[in-house]
DNA sequence: GGGCAGTTCGTGAACGTTCACGGGAGCGTT
DNA sequence: AACGCTCCCGTGAACGTTCACGAACTGCCC
């Protein structure tokens, strides 16, 4: 019966018998502590290695609560936007000595619910992107700090860091109405019904110029390279006349720098294009893409420097801004 | 003296006193269990609510082992190689149900340290890029099962996900001299003292063809853009003869793309470039580059199915090989 | 030889949760 | 009224580690 049971963990009981000493002993080994000979402790190392012991982080956290893990939750890490914003989270959490647990929703309501349920008892405090609602999130989160980047909370049950890209865009706009645009269409992201604050920024951006936009101009893209193409295919077919774009983001434009270049046209002298972000991607196309550009990866920096500040009781849930400027460079 | 004290944590104690019931109702109540009535369950539920309880992860994992964490290890996130890599790793684990905790070693030998010696205490498993001796990598994770990404092992102390091109590069060569190149020259990297072993598979098609390769089209570039467009500045300053080059990867392809378009090279009628990897970024260049691709994502993926090989003892440390093809596209 | 300091080691307790088990209350059946 | 069943709920133990404390031993000095 006690021939081939479970094959049980070994434990810091196991070292210490086989080598001949009590827990402590081997604790005080393995932890690199005084009190304790040089010759036992080699004894001790000898016996774990032997047995292969490995101790218990489960245990181990218990007793002394020094580590904190934060998660990050991102729509697709593929997108190089998310890439960056989570290559500045991991920046930030390394200088603390945080860990960061990745998790990617693959942009799928259900992948974010299953993501939030199993989260909850795996982290100190969550960060990142969330599609959900607020009464949702909150519902899912119980007790955990959570920190939404690139969306307002409305509640102060959570802390956000917002992007405020108005100035940038107008900016944008005055560049191209300077370079003698007064035809600009926008190709607004497709995730929610309602349009975009950057399509806002946009729109009052023009009225300060006193340039009316044709509501038809204004088309919607899906958050991919392709995407970006096919709706700036749409625009173009139904408004042939326009002379710039303005994207909701880089991936988008990048779409819409390719497609153009397909269509033949020059950019920027047949059409010019703006995008929104600032990616490292941008000067890897041809022409380099002008965009309103912000820190992305400071944003992920700033998103998990929030999240220490709840989990150490420093503040209560508040709201940061980062804020976006015009980069100039050849497609506008 | 009992007024301000530390903020100790509040526990399933706290909650259960608050609540008027036991442990083990709590318990109950908050993991959906049976054997409890439907008022009491909410009344729990308040309790803890109000009291903001939050499940210690570390006692609850100590009881019931079920959660596995995989430790993912990248030398840069940024890089679109890397990135793609995780992506897969990160779809891999999820399916498992594992958690994967990511760290980002900035292509620092220092911080690949630091990340090792942490990590141990925080995973079931390792798996990803790393620059250290074996030695050293079996002595900083004792015990812990360890999957090399792109790289052989050597002992059957870690498993290991090697990547097979050289039939891959066989192809890119062929192609290449079946339009006319006799001048190739190759960009490989510039991490170690010896040549990659993809420059071996590059030689030996070159010497299937019967094509000397003059050791000076052999040049080095650091793995960035930038590397790769300043390493064929070198190249073609010493040999403007050259027509086409191979590199080492994707990244420095593009780089080189990049910088023959500044040198005012026409791609491919001028300078033929065939890159290495096969990275999505590469449909993005103008224009589109041709490369020995490999699947990216199944390389992460492969990484971590392997670890869980090794966790459940389901087998001993191994070598999986991924292989790569050429995709034509049209900078070749 | 007693006192004292320093070094090395071991024992109970604690961390916070879940599991296994047992027990009481309520209700229906015979 | 005794029995059995179902539904709730609580108590001891266990998970594997570290912390606080005390004890044993050694060597030294007076």
């Amino acid at each position: 019966m006690s021939s081939s049971t479970e094959p049980r963990r070994v434990t810091i009981h196991d070292v210490a018998r086989s080598a001949g000493v009590s827990r402590q002993t081997v604790s005080r080994a393995l932890n690199d502590k005084a009190e304790i000979d040089g010759s036992t402790k080699q004894r001790v190392l000898d016996a774990a290695r032997e047995l292969g012991y490995r101790p218990s982080r489960f245990a181990r956290g218990l007793v002394r609560q020094d580590t904190t893990t934060v998660g990050l939750v991102v729509p697709d890490l593929l997108n190089p936007f998310f890439t960056e914003v989570a290559s500045g989270a991991l920046e930030a959490a390394r200088s603390r000595g945080w860990h960061v647990v990745v998790y990617d929703t693959a942009d799928d309501l259900d992948q974010e619910l299953a993501t939030l349920q199993v989260i909850g008892a795996q982290v100190d405090a969550v960060v990142g992107y969330f599609s959900r609602s607020e009464e949702d999130l909150d519902r899912l989160t119980p007790g955990i700090p959570v920190v939404l980047i690139g969306r307002e909370p409305r509640t102060p049950r959570f802390s956000g860091i917002g992007i405020d890209g108005e100035e940038g865009v107008r900016e944008a706009i005055s560049h191209l109405v300077s370079r003698g645009h007064r035809r600009i269409g926008m190709l607004d992201h497709d995730r929610r019904p309602e349009p975009s604050i950057r399509q806002q920024w946009f729109l009052r951006a023009m009225a300060e110029h006193g340039i009316p936009v044709h509501p038809g101009r204004l088309t919607r893209a899906a958050q991919t390279i392709d995407g970006g193409g096919a709706a700036l295919a749409t625009l173009l077919s139904a408004h042939p006349d326009v002379t710039a774009v303005f994207a909701f983001n880089d991936v988008i434009a990048i779409g819409a720098l390719r497609e153009a270049r397909r269509f033949g046209l020059r950019v920027p002298a047949d059409l010019a294009v703006v995008g929104f972000d600032g990616l490292a991607l941008g000067t890897l196309v041809e022409p380099e893409l002008t965009s309103v550009a912000l820190d992305t990866r400071s944003l992920g920096a700033l998103a998990v420097e929030e999240a220490a500040r709840l989990v150490t009781g420093a503040a209560e849930p508040g709201r940061l801004i980062v804020r976006a400027a015009l980069h100039l460079r050849e497609s506008a």
